[in-house]
Parts: structure tokens; C-alpha cells; sequence
DNA sequence: ATCATTTGTTAGACTAATCTAACTTATTAT
DNA sequence: ATAATAAGTTAGATTAGTCTAACAAATGAT
């Protein structure tokens, strides 16, 4: 009973379980857009996974995963987020290298690896993009946090997540100073756009566009 | 021209090239028990690695890799042997835990990854069983050791590294309290079987059959 | 309501890696 | 030298994962 999934079959749980936390119903053309496979091939790779007791699907119904096939891929973004948080931790990489080291090493079979990263971690709650990291059980303690553009001027937040972690994104960041944790002030909002002058770390202030503040995800200081 | 082998394809090279350093030359038969595939398997993906210039292989002859094939299986044996030294020294494992790790570590294709492993490490010239690691341009610097069956009474040696280093012998090992670097005097051969008395470490002698000293290289000290 | 677009399905083909069965070539031992 | 054994080859089948072409179903826009 301890099916082993090849790599192409955990891809596709990973990714059925990321979209679904992303948009809510995931459809065939959804999933073979973001593996980057031909609808025919995503289908039948769902009836595969179905067949496995993986995922439930009824044509040209919604695809969900079953508790099974949820646990897997908890799992498998368990090992890809431990992963992403000891490269920088521990390694001393940056948080916008690590996502391609982690897509490979997030498929070893070797739970005491795992583990053993986790230990010297100190059991980390999330990655160093503030993504949560599910327990050994496939929980997710996932906590809510504001978008930045939702905020007002004069409110004091401090950046806990992002939104999206693509290398871009992270560069663009990288380039302005800003991480994790650190402090916001919000000096002022442009009505037009949506833009907001933030003061944050040393020196002068920043003006981020909405599409940015959309993506950062911060919490209020009491 | 940066041709992506297939786990399978570098599987093949890196067992012709361990193959090779063991025992001289490679035919079809070896490296199938080896790998554990049939026969026609094997003879197969040799006549595909043929083709792709990184085996020469004619009917019936031994197998020889290319240059640019032992370049391929020296820098998978590279990162394996990287990993292991990695897990050992930086996580914790035991040398009798690392191999089945470093197994599945080998195949990431993420240069970065190893090349930190390896500053991190401080440049390490062998892995935790002795064996040399070789260097970003493919070169190993093997040095000879003697098993310390070839050894005599009175001698003092001390322990490079290890000529096999499956799971049972290092749990053995591991049992008799011996690790690489230390100590070894031989108090008594026994002539019947080959078999030694040894001090080393702390508290009483251990006797060890001929057929582990085979398998204990050890260097002689001035 | 109907037509265009998007989404999903079926059929059929291909590649990589594997197997078994049957056969051939080489090696070894008397 | 020849027979037995080991090693290697060929042919043909299988499975996983992919594709394209062609068609069908569902959705959405006027």
C-alpha cells in the first residue's frame, strides 16, 4: 500500500494542490497551462490519478484532490519549503535563488533529510518567503495577512509574506532593500494609481506602484 | 551542445565509471548486474551512449567511456560524494546513513548547490569513507593506500579510508567504535586466517578477520 | 438563441527504459 | 577439439509520459 509516485505524478499533485489554494476550482486547461503539458496529456494523467485514488474527477468537472492525494502534496511542498528555508539559512543563499534547487531536491525520498533540516531549523512555521510550511500531518496553519495596497496612509505594518515569490518579483525587491519582518511606514497613498511613498530601513523613502503593494502581504503593529 | 542526460543515461556512466576504477575493464554483463537490468537493457542504452560520444563500445569488446563521458560520471561522483561529506559533517548523519541520500542528491542539476556545499565544507579532498572527491575539471588525486591485511605485527598505521563502504560493513564498524583517522597498532597476525589483533581508541584490543582488513587502508606513520 | 470561443475528449503515434524468449558468439574445461 | 557455460545480441512487447489532429461539449456575448 506504500505507492511510490513518480516524479511526474507528484508534479501534477503539486500543482493541483497550489492552484487550488490559488483560485479555488482547478480545470484541466488551468493545470495543463501551468505544467506546461498539452490538455490530452494533463487528462489523462487525471484519470491516472483518479484511478490512484488521488484525485476525484468526473468529465469536464472541476478536478479536486482526495484527502490522499492532499497529504501528498502537503508533503511534497513541506520538503520544497524546508528546502527553500535551509539554502538560506543555512547556506547562506538568497531567497530568489532557491525556488529550481528546491523544485528537485522537494522529490527525494529520504524522510530523516527532511527532518534532520527541520531540527536545525528550529521547526520553522514558514519559508523565506513566508509561505507556510505544512507539519508531517499535511497541516497548514495558514495565517491571513493584509495586502499592503489595502492599507492607509499613516499605518505602521510589518512585511510577513509575499503574494508571489517569482524571481522577478524577488529581484525587484532585492533592489530596494526590503525583506521579510522588516518595518513599513505608509507616508503617503496616490489616489490615481494606487502608488504608495513607504518608509522602510535606512534612508530615504520608496514609491512602490498598487501592482507591487498588491503583493506584499504585512500585518498592523499594535 | 550542453546535452541534459537522463537520470537513467547518468546512472549508466557513473556505475562504468566506479566500474572501471574496481576492475580494469567493463563488459555488458558487469555493468547489467550492477545496475540491475537485463541484459538487452544494458546493451541497449550502451549502443544509445555510443551514439551520444559518451562510451566507445563494439560488439562483443569491453565498454570504455570517453573522455567526455568520465567527465559527466567524474561530476556526478563529484556531487555525490560532496553530499555525503555535507550530510556527514554539516547535519549530523552517520557514514552508514549517507549513501542512499546522496544517491538521489547526485542527479540535481543546480551548480550553485554543490559549489557551496563545497566552500562550506572548506574544499574537502575525500568523502567520509575516504574516497577522493574529484575536482570541478573531472581530476581525481587518488592516493594509494595499503589494506591493512598487507600490514605486519608491530606495525602503526593509521586509517585512510575504506575499500567498500556498504551498509553492514560500516554498521560493523560503527560497532567496534573505529572511524577514519585513527590510530591502529597491530599487536598479533594470526598466520592460519589472516586474522588480527589490533589496539586503537580506548580500552582492550578487537580482533578483526582477514576480510575486514582487506578492506582498511591505512597509511604507515613515520 | 445562436454562434464563437474556450475547454475537454478521443484516437493514434512516438520516445525512453524496461522486459522475455530465442538465438549467436566467446570462453573455459576437460 | 569439442562440449558446456557464460556473455552478448536480436526481435518483439510493455509502460509511462508525452505529442498532434480532429472532434465534442460547455460557456459566453450579442
Amino acid at each position: 500500500m506504500k505507492l511510490d509516485l513518480t516524479l511526474t505524478e507528484e508534479n501534477y499533485l503539486k500543482s493541483l494542490y497550489l492552484l487550488a489554494n490559488e483560485k479555488g476550482e482547478v480545470n484541466l486547461s488551468e493545470l495543463s497551462r501551468r505544467l506546461e503539458v498539452s490538455s490530452p496529456t494533463a487528462n489523462s494523467m487525471i484519470k491516472n490519478l483518479d484511478q490512484k485514488k488521488l484525485v476525484k474527477y468526473e468529465k469536464y468537472q472541476p478536478i479536486t484532490l482526495t484527502k490522499k492525494g492532499a497529504l501528498k502534496a502537503a508533503m511534497i511542498i513541506r520538503k520544497h519549503r524546508l528546502t527553500e528555508m535551509y539554502l538560506v539559512d543555512k547556506m547562506g543563499f538568497g531567497w530568489e535563488e532557491v525556488h529550481s534547487i528546491a523544485e528537485q531536491v522537494e522529490h527525494i525520498k529520504a524522510p530523516a533529510f527532511f527532518d534532520k533540516m527541520d531540527e536545525l531549523l528550529g521547526f520553522p512555521k514558514v519559508d523565506p518567503h513566508g509561505s507556510p510550511i505544512p507539519d508531517k500531518k499535511g497541516k497548514v496553519t495558514q495565517q491571513y495577512h493584509q495586502p499592503l495596497s489595502e492599507c492607509k496612509k499613516g499605518d505602521t505594518v510589518k512585511l510577513e509574506s509575499l503574494q508571489e515569490s517569482g524571481t522577478d518579483f524577488l529581484n525587484f525587491l532585492n533592489s530596494r532593500s526590503i525583506e521579510l519582518g522588516v518595518n513599513i511606514e505608509i507616508m503617503s497613498v496616490e489616489p490615481f494609481d494606487g502608488s504608495m511613498e513607504l518608509s522602510y530601513g535606512e534612508g530615504q523613502t520608496h514609491l512602490f506602484s498598487k501592482l507591487v503593494c498588491d503583493r506584499l502581504l504585512v500585518s498592523h503593529l499594535k
